[in-house]
RNA sequence: GGCCAGGUAGCUCAGUUGGUAGAGCAGCGGACUGAAAAUCCGCGUGUCGGUGGUUCGAUUCCGCCCCUGGCCA
């Protein structure tokens, strides 16, 4: 007979709802490694900015996925993916539990629904169509698209650079339109897994704004703005890397070089969180939860523990 | 105290030769397949500082008052 699915158990969360925190918590209580579910931990660096988990706090458990990727570098879903997986094997062979942690949406989904069989990133293309589409501008391109992909040219909106730029990069690498591999290709949940969902939701969305005012303050009397600096000038052509688009850093390096007053950077740079967060919540409504907690209203780590047990008598 | 410049959306400001007003930012909602802390889409009623007056009609013109900034005493 088959193999009884394994459990992992994925805690989603905006920025600063407290998912470090629990994390910590459930680990130490549940025998369990942390994988990290975050496009911006992954960068070895980039530590104040990103609230990365303290070494104190990496030393008491086991963490995954967190400074594997130099700031030059370009990160992906997929590669996620892969490590997450990987990492997920490796925890489960040790007899321990995997807890998911994170609050990049698109990599949940990836891991958890799959991704079509496509093509890598292809720099040399990129460079080439960013470069066109500084000429022409993407709606151009987008039109060029919809000549040779219509179905992708409908879902893509006509200024959507990013979007337009990899669905001509797949056509001209494949040279089968975008849409036609999605299709066929469908994505896939990974097999004998079995995923508990929780959902970190605070409702209160002044009281996060505030959680986020504060926890940025704490990050330049931690010294962020020296952490920016170093970053950049020590990559600096690739000051458009993708890692330093990152909120805050972006915005703190345009007040180092840019000249914009460091008072305005500083709102700029929580204004930006605030916006992250409203997109994280945004992406977490549509996503089907086992269970869903508000931290700011009661404490998450009993019902979190009693929704694992169940999962676990369950099998 | 006098003179000048302002008081319009949460913020910074446009504008209406008199027919009750609009941008950017913020905010809110949404999309999301190898950059995703990214990228993009949609949403603008607010005693136009207060109060009298002129007028068919005032946020717009006039008077007075209040507030802010500057200059002069």
């Amino acid at each position: 007979m088959t193999q009884q699915p394994r459990l992992a158990v994925c805690i989603m969360g905006p920025t600063a709802s407290g998912k470090t925190g629990l994390a910590m918590a459930l680990a130490e209580r549940m025998n369990a490694e942390i994988i990290s579910v975050d496009s911006a931990l992954v960068y070895r660096g980039m530590d104040i900015g990103t609230a990365k988990p303290t070494p104190a706090e990496r030393a008491r458990v086991v963490h995954h996925l967190i400074d594997v990727a130099e700031v030059g570098e370009s990160y992906s879903a997929a590669r996620f993916r892969h490590e997450a997986l990987a990492a997920m094997e490796a925890v489960v062979e040790r007899g321990r539990l995997p807890l998911l942690v994170g609050g990049t949406m698109l990599y949940f989904r990836a891991l958890l629904q799959g991704l079509s069989p496509l093509p890598g990133r292809d720099e040399a293309l990129r460079a080439r169509l960013d470069a066109q589409a500084a000429i022409v501008g993407w709606p151009a391109l987008h039109r060029q698209l919809a000549e040779h992909d219509p179905e992708s040219a409908g879902r893509i909106q006509s200024r959507d650079g990013q979007r337009i730029q990899r669905a001509l990069e797949v056509l001209m690498l494949t040279g089968q339109p975008l849409s036609r591999l999605q299709a066929r290709g469908t994505p896939r949940a990974p097999e004998g897994w079995r995923f508990l969902r929780i959902g970190l939701v605070p409702e209160d969305r002044e009281a996060l704004a505030g959680r986020i005012a504060a926890r940025f303050l704490q990050m330049m009397e931690q010294g962020l703005l020296a952490e920016v600096e170093g970053l950049f000038t020590r990559s600096e052509p690739a000051a458009q890397t993708p890692a330093l688009r990152a909120v805050g850093y972006r915005q703190l390096w345009g007040h180092i070089a840019g000249g914009m007053p460091l008072d305005v950077a500083c709102e700029q740079a929580v204004a930006a969180t605030r916006q992250l967060a409203k997109r994280q919540l945004t992406w977490l409504r549509s996503e089907v939860l086992e269970l869903q907690v508000d931290p700011f209203v009661e404490d998450p780590v009993p019902p979190v523990l009693a929704a694992i047990e169940a999962a676990r008598m369950a099998r």
